[in-house]
DNA sequence: AATGAATGAGTCTTCATTCAT
DNA sequence: AATGAATGAAGACTCATTCAT
């Protein structure tokens, strides 16, 4: 196989990729044969394997994206002086809406992550970005006293990732109708108590009943 | 095909419901041909279609069992005083017990689970039984003013069983080498928090760096 | 194979010819399996085995008995003084209603009669009997110079057992929707007139207008 | 699966259909396996289903063509002043030597016809075009006197063409050792004769021997 | 580079037949 | 004699992959 690709096979290439998309997206992992990529992408069967050599290479490209999207949707952009639950609140929503818009494949991930170790390490990738964001942050915010000192990080951590991601993927796969700003403050408002740093409540809540 | 079945004929069909749990376990649900589970069995391949239609037959059977167990695994065993805290520890401690026990199964149908409505309420089954459980805990506490008032119960159970379950599925997934009681420990911990319910913490933590 | 059957023995084999005769009749040759005609009997499948080698051999033990039937009922019946006219119409109406009466298992003979030697000889059985009686009774009218002497008695015999019984197999065979009585006064003065016997017709038909 | 076909897809279409004639012509219709149409084309199994569904789908693509020769076939080339003898006996021959032309599938075809809805029709096509050809002239013979007027025309066409045609099929089916201009004469004078057309007879015959 | 025809290995599935009870 | 479970050969069908154009 030529490695160099001319522009008009670089456009073909493209085009069998977002097909994929589609297909991967509407049909799952298993059910696409080869040519449903390439008739949805316009293009006789054999031309697949000009540029991909199996079905797996394909999906991994196209999961390679939509991992980059979800990469990139995940920039805070707080400034310097957010508070943690600031903070909390806005990684929350941004993952939130960045699963939301990446829905079918993250989904798609998540199920096939079990067939192969290649599959694993690209659902994990975006996985473990997340928790040592998220394990970084405990660490300083305990460094700081700002929340319960008795957490190991990294359980906590992924605890935390455990309970948003998979609320969303429950949420999205089982077509659950839930609202985002619920989810978002409901996810948030846990994500802070659960780890002990000081939030909002009534007076009179839990604490107060128990008087020192 | 003849429904009632002689002490023989059920003898069979269970060995080959045994060696497809096996085989599942171990190959996942694509992998495994016909003949993958009859020759576990010691059957001939003809004889898997005198019980079953087709592998998702089987492995629809196969899940019913694991999801019983799971079912019989859950009932707490604390008595009426016990508290919240030790309702939490003891649910998260059955749970992760459960989980490990069953993992192979328990993990799979998280995978397959997007390939067709059968599959996905069988998933759904042991899930909407935890969260219904949870939920209901939930309002009784609310309503004893033990726990945070502004959370909604429908949405905080959805989160908690996502961090429990999911947090399981990545430890055993992803091969995580995770201790048990520290595992019980920080879910049970963080459950309890998250809803706003006391736990023992040292004096200093949160509430009294950040003085209203 | 024990060949010496006992009472209930006897009784068996019975009810399985005569559900295969059912069965055969509503499905066809092809279409049943070995465990339909045990089914429909009320017996276990490996009991088929003791009376009958193969479907084959139960089918030929079916047609056997309806070609006794029809050979049954195609005695005259008329003394010896009846005209050939009254004799071709008897005939004729007899043919007809036993077909109608073993119509399934005579077109079923029909169908498979090409599948084997052993078929076609049954099948070839009946129409033989109804040929060569055919084939004698136009030698002795020809004799009796009653009608065409032109004709071959061997192929008038086949061309006149063709006429009726390909006409009774179209009429049960497509459901066309005949009268009986139609049917046999049409093949009855058809078939008297095409060996030239004398017909009951208008004066003026035919002969009259090309006079000699 | 492509509808439009290259040359290349059309020629091997093309040579299926020749092999799958042939095969069927000396094995019937159930014996063949679809590999004994590939092998037979020289091509590999996998082929046949990129123009074929089925078994069942070439057959009916077999059947039409031999359908085709036959109407083909059955065009009289007699002027518009040939006598009504003429005409039977230039129908019968046509007949006749069509059916001989094409018997292996025109008999598989009445084999088959039993086994569904779409055979039977296919078998009746050809039939039904004889038939309504055979009404229309015998009313037309009738308006002009030319012929017995108490014959139904419809039930009296069934009748001659059943004879002709079961004739052909016994002849051929059974091996029966004729002679095809003895047949010939046989059906044409037998058809004349029984729609009560004049025939050169001998002077004695029939009539004079039985005076009223 | 693109096409779409051809290939054949891999599986599923049926069902006549045998076997153990 | 009867039962129904077990067997495995036979054949259909799919589809990833190769090939000729």
């Amino acid at each position: 196989m030529n490695r160099t690709l001319t522009t008009r096979g670089e456009r073909t290439r493209e085009r069998l990729i977002e097909a994929a998309t589609t297909v991967f997206a509407s049909s799952g992992y298993f059910e696409p044969k080869i040519t449903d990529f390439t008739a949805a992408a316009g293009q006789a069967n054999g031309t697949f394997y000009r540029y991909f050599v199996s079905k797996e290479e394909i999906f991994l490209e196209v999961v390679r994206r939509t991992n980059a999207r979800m990469h990139e949707s995940s920039g805070t952009g707080l400034g310097p002086g957010a508070t943690p639950m600031e903070r909390i609140e806005n990684a929350t929503r941004l993952y939130v809406q960045a699963y939301r818009a990446n829905a079918p494949i993250m989904m798609l991930l998540e199920q096939v992550s079990g067939i192969s170790e290649e599959f694993r390490d690209l659902r994990l990738s975006t996985r473990r970005m997340y928790r040592s964001r998220t394990e970084a942050s405990l660490r300083r915010w305990q460094e700081r006293g700002l929340i319960d000192s008795q957490l190991r990080p990294d359980y906590a951590a992924e605890a935390l990732i455990s309970m948003v991601s998979n609320f969303c993927y429950m949420w999205l796969a089982m077509e659950d109708d839930h609202d985002e700003d619920v989810v978002v403050d409901t996810l948030s408002r846990m994500w802070a108590m659960a780890i002990g740093l000081r939030v909002d409540t009534p007076a009179d809540v839990g604490r107060s009943r128990t008087p020192g």
